[in-house]
DNA sequence: GCAAAAGTGTTTGCCTTACACCCATGA
DNA sequence: TCATGGGTGTAAGGCAAACACTTTTGC
């Protein structure tokens, strides 16, 4: 055994995959590789790890310096570290899912990388294993979405029953039923009901609720029970 | 920012919190650091990643070396990447859980560590941010006892339900009712129940069950509610 | 016979699901 | 007036908690 192979040297990379609601749907944001050998493949939004900061830091760094966010919702998915999954150097990636309301990013940041929305059923060839990243993160999200009352990160501070029940549609590629989903989600009682209604989307025109800000842990327990 | 802030180098290391069942309640392998500035006090098993393995390769050879078990149930937990976790060098660890039968761990090799199993309401000051790690394992151990049947990796290949029944009382720190708890476990149809029985825990004596081999994902939903 | 665990059955109440039904209104 | 989503109510079914009850056998 070498030395080398004892003590090898790495670099630490963070990578986000970055979800968000747009037309209906989730998108995962890409941007495209600017590093040989992959350059212009596209790729999930990463960088690596510095010595000031610690792997969040590094996220809500990457996040803020990429898409022009702050304050993002960011979990810690898994870790990547198989030795082949890069040429030349060993990097070792910290997988992380993030939700962003799209209508907050900066465009002009966006368009200056390249960067684009995808469908999450339209996500290309990705360089390395983030097609794999992107399935992982996306199972993390759905379960944390039962955990716990998602759907502020994604949406606009105020939103009718119908936007987040769309959401819910989405993120479980199933058709929650209307009149269940709302009893189900107020009873949670993490909404405030706003005394304005939308009228764009339906002729009687819905409430809209935005999340109580007094309310700090969504939910204890699952949400559905997805049988 | 100097150079050194931007291309940090560090080392990885993986942590495992080795949870075993011993006289009826969970227990925690830990041993002692050999290291300074850490000499002498606990420490989850850990060793270093190296060039030639990813962080699961790893954390199997360092189950290995360590307290010479192969096949262990081992699941990655999350990582810890403070800057200043470390003394001089900036590590990085990934912490992991382990699942193990006390009585197939070699003890010759466990003493020569100087490794000892503590109850998890004995657990003594560990080094760095070893006891955010055990925390933080246990939950996730907890999460997953309720999404899979575990057990097989805690108890002998044939148990009773007073056996599995007591593992599960102390993982979720509960009561279960032991005539709920039968009909539960049973109607995942994952254990198999085995033609012999064990007579030292009850004068009736009860049937020996072993896990299903056949049947491999062994609940898709939640086992119990835990309201 | 008593105690103690094994094992089965039953009752109760809660929660989810499905769906009926009325409301409001733009087209 | 018709279609559409908003919003409320309710009946049926499933499931889990609580617990009664019988079995078995070492002491």
């Amino acid at each position: 055994m070498s030395q080398i192979e004892l003590m090898s040297t790495f670099r630490l990379s963070v990578d986000c995959a970055i979800f968000g609601y747009q037309d209906g749907e989730i998108k995962l944001l890409l941007h495209p590789n600017i590093f040989e050998p992959f350059q212009g493949k596209w790729s999930l939004v990463s960088g690596f790890l510095r010595g000031d900061e610690n792997i969040n830091e590094a996220a809500e760094r990457i996040m803020l310096s990429r898409i022009g966010v702050d304050n993002v919702f960011l979990k810690e998915v898994s870790t990547f570290s198989e030795t082949s999954r890069y040429p030349k150097v060993r990097v070792v990636s910290v997988l992380h899912y993030a939700l962003v309301r799209v209508d907050e990013l900066q465009y002009s940041r966006l368009e200056s990388h390249g960067a684009q929305w995808f469908s999450l059923n339209e996500v290309p060839n990705l360089i390395m294993d983030h097609n794999v990243m992107v399935k992982r993160a996306y199972k993390q999200l759905q379960r944390e979405a039962n955990d716990q009352l998602l759907g502020k990160e994604l949406l606009p501070p105020f939103f009718t029953m119908l936007q987040l029940r769309n959401v819910y549609n989405c993120i479980f590629q199933k058709e929650f039923d209307p009149a269940n989903f709302r009893k189900k989600i107020l009873s949670l009682g993490v909404l405030k009901k706003q005394p304005f209604k939308n009228k764009t989307e339906s002729k009687k025109g819905a409430f809209y609720y935005s999340f109580d800000p007094a309310v700090k842990s969504y939910c204890a327990d699952k949400i559905f029970s997805l049988k």
